[in-house]
DNA sequence: AGCACGCCGACT
DNA sequence: GTCGGCGTGCTC
């Protein structure tokens, strides 16, 4: 009998790939294990065993695996049907699901190492001068690599050299592969055994008189020891005695310490004693109850909560009964609001059960959350992370909160798969049949029309925790100010005397600005001409700080010239602002205040995010301007003035959630003001105040913003009336990609009855020398999704059968955002 | 996605 | 003459 397997591979590719196995690999194969199999000419690639069977190919001979990787499954069934699932849906390939859903570090890579053939006469008279230069190295080194090769030779391609080679038989190839996870070693250290009575340590340190550092070393190692059991690592030991690590390595030489590793979990926290689960005041026990009832009904339930109204308190509660039940919990937030005040929170009430999953973690740690998860190890029962932590090893899951429900960055943009998160793990949790939970102080528009619809079940909280007032908001008409000369800059006067007061309180102040950087644009007063990415096709932020002028989208920039490019004249000058400039403005109107800056550009590194709010929060700072950043889950006790710059820039965007978007994030931002007893305050500055969603806002109006919003999107055909997939084109040339674009757009409208719009120019028609355009499918409730998509996909493969427009890159944003 | 193969311009 | 540019096609 022969033995055959499937194997998805991470790459994007429609198929999975058939290969034999051996009778015995099959006795040990199961679905969900690794494997590496070789692909193509050289390389080896990691795959995932969906099927063992016994059908031979037809058309192809099978080849052999590699290995077996895993001793037991890493991916279990509930996952591979979850997966099949976001391939589907969101019109990608399995292979896609899985690169994104495996901690890199699963995925072995494979690499060629040149070895000498030591069987080979050389006769070095015959080489060539860049085949002896490699051949020099390998007698010095008995293995190369590919990237080593091409630094001696000093040339990128080194292919024909090593074919060159191998022809004269003088060095043959090897295809290494790698496992990347490696557990971590903590290093220890001990005393010698020889010197562990007490007379041979006296000994010692006489012997070490003339060491004065080393006979310390060895004296703090001693006292250590003295205080506690505990095994004591080198890290601790030349801290304690204020030495250094040659100081340590030397005695390890002279065999006086012994050195050992421990395994150790990167993943580890120190933590008091678990603080006991408040109690809930009656309107978080009447929100608890009503999703008690709807989770009975096994319904998807929206948990609608003004700013904090202490939505976390009624989360734990939740968790804290699943958790007693046994069951696993995934609490998904977006990336951002997943800070150190929430999961220090967290970690307050339910200890070590919490695990931690998000970006910022490497790949080691991540396999290690992996891993727990996989075993149902007791310290990763909770898992809290961002959207991709959708995708861990759960078995037996009892419980899914999505907080922060409306957050448009759920729905993953760049690489496919383009899932969004929330909906996502709607179908995780339909698949473990366990209950979810969305919560948000302003919901998404989708979810709440699906309350209405009957199809979420809804609970509420209307009051904000401690009963704290809501923030009195106020907007303030900034064309009236600039015209009646009320205004510095950027601030009304209104603002201004807010910010004056809340300072002689005593008080901190968080100013929002929507952009980042100086000003968008550098203007010549001359001959008006303004400098352009010329990568892409945007005008080029100004950002003071550096003087610089940078390309938001490539990562493009040149120094701040000092003339124009196209007239020269030295009279330049800048429109609209950002960040930047409201911080420098700030700094002139009140130079004793301490002003801070928070956006893309002042949280680049792994902790500065941390470093910014921490010291916003222990009040070194009075102000603090930033992004939509510092608008997400934050808990500031001190700040009682909200000021937005300019809201205009919000609901101007060319986007049909604008408005809604808009409505959130003032809403959102608004909600830091004043979570303490005083009554906080917010102040809107906008050129058309009595925009309608702004009325909404300030008077917290969800309900008649939800009733536009729904009432345009009926007229309009977008969600959540209507589905839409969007497909962009991508190519670096405007023609073809614009003959492609028309192609695929007609082919679409003959094929099917829904409303395609475009071929368009997004705002942004050029990224990294790529130009783009999009086609947006509007698909009627009562059609079929799947038809739909079928279609599509047979009309692509029409489209790439025509070879001009094979290379044209067609992406599709099933749901974009 | 990679990566090899294959066909054309600009250089040791 | 070779090197390396990119267009094309394939991967069990």
């Amino acid at each position: 009998m022969e033995y055959f397997v499937n194997i998805v591979l991470p790459i994007p590719l429609e198929r999975h790939f058939t290969y034999s196995i051996t009778p015995d690999e099959a006795k040990i194969l199961v679905p969900g294990m690794r494997v590496s199999v070789p692909f193509g000419k050289s390389k080896i690639y990691t795959g995932l065993v969906l099927q063992i069977h016994n059908i031979p190919p037809e058309v192809y001979e099978a080849k052999e695996i590699d290995q077996i990787l895993d001793e037991f499954p890493i991916v279990n069934p509930i996952q591979l049907q979850h997966w099949e699932w976001v391939a589907n849906y969101y019109m990608c390939t399995l292979g896609e699901v899985m690169r994104s859903a495996l901690p890199s570090a699963f995925l072995l890579e494979s690499e060629t190492l040149i070895l000498r053939n030591t069987d080979a006469d050389v006769d070095e008279s015959q080489l060539k001068d860049d085949e002896f230069l490699v051949f020099e190295a390998l007698q010095h080194q008995a293995v190369l690599k590919v990237h080593e090769v091409s630094a001696i030779v000093e040339r990128k391609n080194v292919l024909p050299i090593l074919n060159r080679l191998l022809d004269k038989n003088i060095i043959y190839l090897k295809e290494e592969v790698y496992e990347q996870y490696k557990p971590k070693l903590v290093k220890y250290v001990k005393l010698g055994k020889e010197y562990l009575s007490d007379d041979a340590l006296e000994t010692l340190l006489e012997s070490l008189s003339r060491a004065p550092k080393q006979s310390q070393v060895v004296l703090s190692l001693f006292q250590l020891q003295g205080n506690s059991q505990k095994p004591i690592s080198i890290t601790d030991l030349e801290r304690y005695s204020n030495s250094s690590k040659a100081v340590v390595k030397a005695l390890i030489e002279k065999e006086i310490l012994e050195e050992y590793h421990i395994r150790k979990d990167r993943v580890t926290y120190d933590l008091d004693e678990n603080s006991s689960i408040k109690n809930l005041n009656e309107y978080q026990l009447k929100a608890l109850k009503d999703i008690q009832v709807s989770f009975k009904e096994d319904k998807v339930t929206l948990l609608k909560g003004v700013t904090s109204s202490g939505k976390t308190e009624v989360y734990v509660k939740l968790i804290s009964e699943y958790l007693e039940q046994g069951k696993q919990i995934l609490y998904l937030l977006p990336e951002i609001a997943l800070t150190t005040q929430l999961i220090t929170r967290l970690q307050e009430y339910f200890g070590e059960k919490i695990s931690v999953f998000h970006s910022k973690y490497n790949i080691q740690e991540r396999v290690e959350v992996w891993n727990n998860v996989l075993k149902k190890v007791g310290k990763a029962q909770i898992v809290i992370g961002a959207r991709s932590s959708l995708f861990l090893p759960f078995k037996d899951l009892g419980l899914i909160i999505v907080d922060e429900e409306h957050e448009g960055s759920f729905k993953q943009f760049d690489p496919a798969p383009r899932y969004h998160a929330r909906d996502a793990a709607i179908v995780l949790a339909n698949l473990h049949r366990s209950n979810i939970l969305l919560g948000s102080a302003t919901p998404s528009i989708e979810s709440y029309y699906n309350v209405h619809h009957g199809k979420y079940g809804f609970a509420e909280i209307n009051r904000r925790f401690g009963n704290v007032l809501m923030p009195d908001m106020e907007l303030v008409d900034f064309k009236e100010a600039l015209r009646k000369r009320k205004a510095k800059g950027h601030f009304s006067e209104r603002l201004l005397e807010e910010i004056e007061e809340s300072l002689v309180n005593g008080e901190q102040i968080i100013l929002f600005q929507n952009r980042r950087g100086f000003a968008p644009v550098l203007e010549c007063l001359t001959c008006g001409h303004t400098p352009q990415c010329s990568n892409c096709d945007v005008t080029l932020t100004y950002h003071q700080y550096k003087k610089q002028l940078r390309c938001h989208y490539c990562g493009y920039h040149t120094a701040l010239p000092e003339s124009c490019a196209a007239c020269g004249s030295p009279d330049l000058d800048t429109k609209g602002f950002g960040t930047e400039q409201v911080e420098e403005e700030v700094r002139t109107l009140f130079p004793d205040a301490k002003v801070g800056r928070m956006d893309l550009d002042t949280t680049r590194g792994k902790h500065a995010y941390e470093k910014i709010i921490t010291s916003f929060e222990q009040q070194e700072m009075d102000i603090l301007v930033g992004t939509q950043m510092l608008t997400k889950g934050l808990d500031f006790r001190n700040v009682s003035l909200v000021g937005v710059m300019n809201a205009d820039s919000l609901l101007n965007f060319p986007d049909y959630r604008a408005h809604e978007k808009t409505y959130q994030m003032l809403t959102q931002v608004s909600g830091r003001a004043g979570r303490t007893q005083k009554r906080g305050k917010v102040i809107i500055q906008s050129y058309n105040p009595y925009h309608q969603i702004l009325k909404q806002v300030t008077t917290g109006d969800y309900d008649t913003m939800y009733a536009e919003q729904i009432y345009e999107r009926e007229q309009y055909k977008y969600p959540p009336i209507n589905r839409i997939i969007k497909i962009t084109f991508k190519h670096k040339n405007y023609n073809t990609l614009n003959e492609a674009a028309e192609w695929f757009s007609g082919a679409l409208r003959t094929n099917f009855g829904g409303t395609v719009l475009g071929p368009e120019f997004p705002p942004i028609s050029r990224i990294r020398n790529q130009y783009l355009k999009n086609v947006l499918v509007k698909i009627d409730k009562r059609e079929s999704l799947g038809r739909t998509k079928r279609n599509i996909k047979r009309i692509e493969k029409s489209f790439n059968s025509i070879s001009m427009y094979r290379s044209v890159r067609v992406i599709y944003n099933v749901d974009h955002i």
